[in-house]
DNA sequence: AAGTGGTCTAGACCACTTC
DNA sequence: AAGTGGTCTAGACCACTTT
């Protein structure tokens, strides 16, 4: 009758029905016997189907009950942030070996007087500089070369030759601050401008912190966008 | 041996190698009927645990091809934003029924004079203001009591009545901006001062625009958060 | 032709919930 | 006891990729 496999065909009409309301949060769906027989299928591609749903957010199976319409969820959303996103360019400012500020240190769980690489760059679109970025990166002797790579790529990604590439996790923190008088110069602006800060925190697994970073967007180019609800995720 | 259902064990087995950088990035995982040999089960339930690493975002199949480890995603973040979320008490300020300024007027999609509800409150918390708030949602003759249940909930959920509760989509964009000089006065702050602004639009899965908010936060207040990385998600 | 993933079946047994 | 979801099997056939 209608193309596709038989389980996306299910799913397809169970989501159409949950999102135009036929099936409403903590309604319960047809049993999955129910829904093969009524799709003259097997309990397995019944499941198939339901997975998919589950696995989006939808539905939620409860052990000898049935499967429950999850409420939406709208407390979380999905935040897009590239440092290359909105195009430009980076102007090195500095890069640097010293023992970092007393905040940096507390980020990173520093020792007592360890050195940390620092860098700081200027991103210019159009002629203009429209934001500000610093990277510490914790200094360890004999680890070669990290010098030239940090500040080259987006800045998880240039752990991924030290890590094991998926172990790590980003905490990002986003809020309005005065600026730092060698930000604003930098930028062109006046002193003690308050300005979009996105500060960044990069973990391993286990916990500890490999590096943090901080931007600071000018008006001109920072604006963040984020959204939230049930749509189909389309693939990578 | 171990204990947990064999799929969930070949899952975390599976999961452990690839977060460990035993396959890394691009790395093919062993095919369907290796894994199914090496672990004395069927095909099928490998092809479970690989599913579940599917819908977590490590790994993709390629058909007549193999399993194979996915880049980490480091530009996409998930972002927890509730407005009761950090407590504190609304206190209402205004409720109104007017033509909105243009600029709501066309985030709205609304027809030349065509109405809309606003409302205005502020979030007090320890006994200090620190955010304001603001919402505004088309008005339309006959909608009953829509006056009355504004401003009471999480702000999706206010549409649910009305809408499908899992049709909505919420768009969001934070930045920076001189608050208005009522905003400011609100919050007792100086006129001009610059405070983090989050927007946001609901939409219905048409993409027809159904409300749209700002909050001012002050620095006290309004401290964003989000994260990134391969961790299991919890259930809700 | 051989290997891979993609879809699907017709059962089985278990654990949980309700009556 | 009956109904529900949870796990698992041992096949089958198809579509895609590589040799």
């Amino acid at each position: 009758m209608m193309d596709g496999p038989l389980y996306l065909q299910i799913a397809d009409s169970l989501r159409q029905a949950i999102l135009s309301g036929t099936y409403r949060p903590s309604d319960m769906l047809p049993s999955e016997n129910e829904l093969a027989t009524l799709y003259a299928t097997s309990r397995v591609t019944v499941r198939k189907s339901l997975a998919g749903l589950e696995s989006e957010g939808l539905i939620k199976p409860r052990h000898g009950k049935g499967y429950f319409v999850l409420p939406p969820q709208n407390t979380m959303y999905t935040l897009y942030f590239g440092e290359q996103a909105a195009g430009g360019q980076f102007r090195f400012q500095e890069v640097n070996i010293l023992v970092p500020e007393k905040k940096v240190v507390e980020t990173l769980g520093l020792e007592q007087g360890q050195m940390a690489i620092l860098t700081r760059r200027v991103l210019e679109r159009d002629g203009k500089s429209v934001a500000y970025d610093e990277k510490y990166i914790p200094y360890e002797r004999g680890v070669p070369s990290i010098e030239f790579e940090i500040g080259y790529a987006e800045f998880p990604d240039m752990f991924n030759k030290r890590f094991a590439p998926m172990s790590l996790r980003t905490e990002m923190t986003i809020g309005v601050e005065t600026a730092p008088e060698y930000v604003c110069a930098s930028l062109g602006l006046a002193a003690g401008t308050q300005l979009l800060v996105v500060g960044r925190r990069i973990c391993t697994k286990e916990g500890k912190p490999v590096g943090c970073g901080r931007q600071y967007l000018t008006g001109d180019y920072g604006k963040l966008t984020a959204e939230s609800g049930y749509y189909k995720t389309e693939k990578l």
